[in-house]
Parts: structure tokens; sequence; C-alpha cells
DNA sequence: ACCCCGATCGTA
DNA sequence: ACGATCGGGGTT
């Protein structure tokens, strides 16, 4: 079942957590094939509103985060460190800057060390700046699938996000999730 | 127009 | 531990 709106649209740490388990999908036209990929969401990290000094939009709406303040379920996608991707997904209702980092998945047959990191999952799903903006509630060349069954709540670990040590107190929240 | 810095990754 | 590499956002 194609993750919809709803499922977007609560509280991002609920998302970020339910989330896990849960089946990126990315289907891509490769030299006249269609190709499709399906990976295990493993890894995800929560940033919330503009009191979260490590979240885009605690510098306010821009251009960039612009996307962050629309609808919950469409991917916000950017260039980080000039070099690599980072997908993310909108989260919360209209006008509430929030949006949860897919940081890594498990591909079946695929080395992990492939896709563990967010830079490396969009370079192997072939993500970039041309899905910011994508609704991924519409089931079409990018979107999240729900697991047969749920994900067991108790193996997921909470620990302090990555790569955000200028964010003064709000680096110590324990905002990624991983299996 | 310019400057600073980063939600990363591979190599050492 | 460090360099690659460039867009965004703030400042002049």
């Amino acid at each position: 079942m194609i993750l919809d709106q709803k499922f977007y649209q609560k509280d991002t740490l609920k998302v970020a957590q339910d989330l896990l388990g849960c089946f990126l999908v990315r289907k891509s036209a490769s030299r006249r094939r269609n190709k499709i990929i399906k990976g295990m969401i493993t890894e995800t990290e929560a940033y919330i509103g503009k009191d979260d000094l490590a979240c885009h939009a605690s510098k306010g709406r821009t251009p960039r985060t612009e996307i962050m303040y629309g609808k919950a379920g469409h991917a916000y996608v950017y260039i980080v460190y000039g070099m690599y991707h980072c997908l993310n997904i909108v989260t919360e209702k209209k006008h509430f800057p929030a949006a949860v980092l897919i940081r890594a998945i498990k591909i079946d047959g695929v080395d992990y060390q492939k896709t563990n990191g967010p830079g490396k999952l969009c370079k192997f799903l072939k993500i970039d700046r041309k899905l910011n903006g994508w609704d991924m509630a519409k089931g079409e060349r990018l979107y999240i699938e729900k697991p047969a069954q749920n994900f067991p709540k108790k193996n997921i670990v909470a620990g302090k996000r990555i790569g955000i040590d200028y964010a003064k107190h709000c680096k110590h929240y324990l905002w990624r999730f991983y299996i």
C-alpha cells in the first residue's frame, strides 16, 4: 500500500519512526527500460520547525525552504556540500516547516555500503533536484510503500542527529532513528 | 559582488 | 583527520 498524504501529515517524530521498515520505491527510465528499485528504510532523521537550529527552516522562509512550508508528502531534495543530494519528505500541516531525512535504505541483493548514507542512496536511486517538490503520495516515480507487516517498535533505536554540531542545544535532540 | 559554511563521503 | 566542491543565504 502506498503511503498517502495523511501518513505524512502527522507529528514528524512519529513519521520518522513509522517510516522505518517501509519501502522507498524509485521508478526510473534507464536507457529505454523502466527500472524499479525498492529499498527498506533503515535510518531517518527529523527536522522540525524554526526553533530547530539544525532545520534549514530555522533561518525562516527562503526560496530553498519554501517546499517545507507546503503540503506534507512532497519531496524536499537539496544539495549538501556541493556534491551530494539529500532526500526528505515534508511532514506536518501546511505552513509548518518540517521534514524527515531518509538516511539509509537496504536493497535486496545490493551491498548495504552502497545505500547506507543520505548522499549515497540518492546517487544510487538517481534522485536529484529535479525531484524537489515531487508529490510522493501520488505513487509514481518516487514514493513509499507500507510493509506487509508493521515493523516492531522495540527494534527502533534513537540517537543524536549526524553532522549538525553547529546547532547549539538542538544537537542533543534524539531525533535520529534507526534499526 | 563577495564571503562563509555545510543534514557527506572516500581516502589516509 | 582532511579535502573535494558549489549553492544558498547573509552581508556589503
